[in-house]
DNA sequence: CGATCGCAAGAAACCGCTTTCACGCGTATG
DNA sequence: CATACGCGTGAAAGCGGTTTCTTGCGATCG
């Protein structure tokens, strides 16, 4: 029924050209109201809608944004995407997703594949290395970035992972926590990177204060198989890279029959949904992927409309204070 | 550089028509190959990319499926999405996803609409109706169903929820419970109606069984709100409706100071990532949502390529029998 | 009252690619 | 040696819209 309408249809139908059809439908103000309801009246009865195809095709503009994401798995990347995709349908727009499995050498021609039946892309690619991703933005322009460092090509949003950090380890600090063990992520990360230097500032500003360092990962069983190392490094409290990795150290370190807060703090990062509902619950710092990914279309569609593009936004994790962090044993 | 290159451009380039540089492009075998060569070249050097949309237009093929969920959020969802949408990148296809934000009212425009710029849909939508789903897949087709019941007009795939279901009664009558309650989702949901099949199922087969059901929800705060009802049972098990009900009832236990599983044991649905990592770790039925995304796109991928209609694939869940499940208290 | 202007509707060009169709070539055939 | 046939290439007609350009109409002005 709906299936092969063409404009010309309609035209028939309503004795009038396919001009005057899309003029019509288009909302074109100068078109005679008799006409107006005529046509109406005629795709109303036929059924009829433009083929989006052909209008993108005509228009060069497709009413679509791809998002590049590492992992479609994971919840902070979900987190933005979700708000992301909401806040773009809300704008009459589509969001084609990619993931790109992590697979860091795929990611590029990937992007580029999937933008170029966009019209714009979001890169949410905290793995890629810098001098690639300035060689492939200029191939990915109108692009916004998420979780990378200020661009001076494309507006990014960011959440501050260096403060919420910083926020965490004083938090422990206040609590009197002098030995605290960082858990780290994937040493290339942008991410990772930041957090590092957030440690190295903490040590500057507290001297009193052993913050040591191991490798990790970035999902459950990175912070299971983390255990052993906490068990070692006589800290009584670790920052996990994030929400992931504590949920897997905390399950880990309840098996081992060690006790949270009692025995050992454990703080995660990002506030994933599920956060408030590990046993204990856990403290991290939460990172608004709400906003962020409402942020995120706002600046694609700032250089979608052409107005000038966004200053970059950061965004401070808030700290969320719960049961999985209390004073050391004394 | 890459941006505005047309066919004609790479024809005139390497001296031939826009019609041969599209056979070589397209791989057309009957060419003269000296041709082929020299259109490669140009294609190379310029950086040549047809134009998707174009090629979309005139082949009546986007390349593109579209995925509708309801929730973006929601882990079991993402499950499939992300397997789907491997699948479908492994054999060339994108992904236009949908959110229909539990939104019931916009699923189907919204649904109509997306289907429109692609060539299929994968329909999530497990709260609709029959009646409107059977109203609108005409006009939706060619879709593959996921979670819903075996339908006529297109493929299905699902999890087996009853038999699901059935296991974990049969694990918690095993164990020697004799009063169970099940905390119920959304009345009007087709997966909550076949649990509740199964629910009658299993009170038929255990006469001893006493089997109660309360109004729940679906997410972390019904099942945390659920706590005073489970208390009120007077139930030693408790069937949440899934894992994030099953996460929100922890908690709440946990703070309620009732000990799971000496007080009373805790099952979850779904086997979500989280599940292994929960205090203590979660029983449940592992839904193979890895399986079901690559069968989903499978039957798509044949709908798609005219082969004969698959037909519905229900997977079995896996019970994990973990640490929220023991025997009653003596 | 005739020439000009304004304006709305239709004709046609275009978006960029695919594919049928027509053509001209070289070779096999009668 | 002329006709038919096969084959590869270019020209042109779509795919289904939008938009510029043109045209014809009625209204206005001199």
């Amino acid at each position: 029924m709906t299936g092969k309408l063409r404009i010309s249809d309609v035209a028939k139908h309503a004795g009038v050209s396919p001009a005057t059809v899309s003029r019509v439908m288009n909302g074109n103000p100068k078109v005679d109201p008799g006409l107006v309801a005529r046509v109406q009246a005629a795709a109303e009865e036929l059924g009829y809608t433009a083929s989006p195809l052909a209008r993108s095709l005509a228009l060069g503009k497709t009413q679509t944004i791809t998002v590049l994401v590492p992992d479609l798995g994971n919840p902070t990347f979900q987190g933005v995407l979700r708000t992301l995709s909401r806040s773009a349908a809300a704008d009459g727009y589509h969001v084609l997703v990619a993931d790109s499995a992590e697979v860091a050498a795929d990611e590029a021609s990937l992007a580029v594949d999937a933008r170029r039946r966009t019209d714009g892309i979001v890169l949410v690619a905290p793995r890629m290395a810098d001098d690639e991703l300035d060689a492939l933005l200029p191939r990915l322009a109108p692009a916004v970035l998420v979780n990378r460092p200020p661009h001076e090509s494309a507006p990014v949003v960011a959440a501050d992972y260096a403060g919420g950090l910083r926020e965490l380890i004083e938090h422990l600090h206040d609590l009197g926590h002098r030995h605290i063990l960082f858990l780290a992520g994937v040493p290339g990360s942008a991410s990772n990177a930041r957090r590092l230097a957030a440690i190295a500032g903490a040590r500057a500003d507290h001297p009193d204060l052993v913050l040591d360092e191991a490798a990790c990962g970035t999902g459950f069983a990175d912070g299971a198989a983390a255990v052993d190392a906490v068990r070692g490094s006589g800290a009584t409290a670790v920052l996990a890279y994030n929400d992931l990795v504590a949920m897997g150290l905390l399950s880990a370190l309840h098996d081992a029959g060690i006790a949270v807060p009692a025995d050992v703090s454990v703080t995660g990062f990002d506030g994933i949904p599920f956060a408030p509902y590990t046993t204990p619950p856990l403290t991290t710092a939460a990172v608004p992927t709400d906003r962020m990914g409402e942020r995120a279309w706002a600046a694609m569609r700032a250089l979608l409309d052409g107005d000038d593009a966004p200053s970059p936004e950061v965004f401070a994790p808030v700290l969320a204070v719960r049961g999985s962090t209390a004073p050391p044993r004394a």
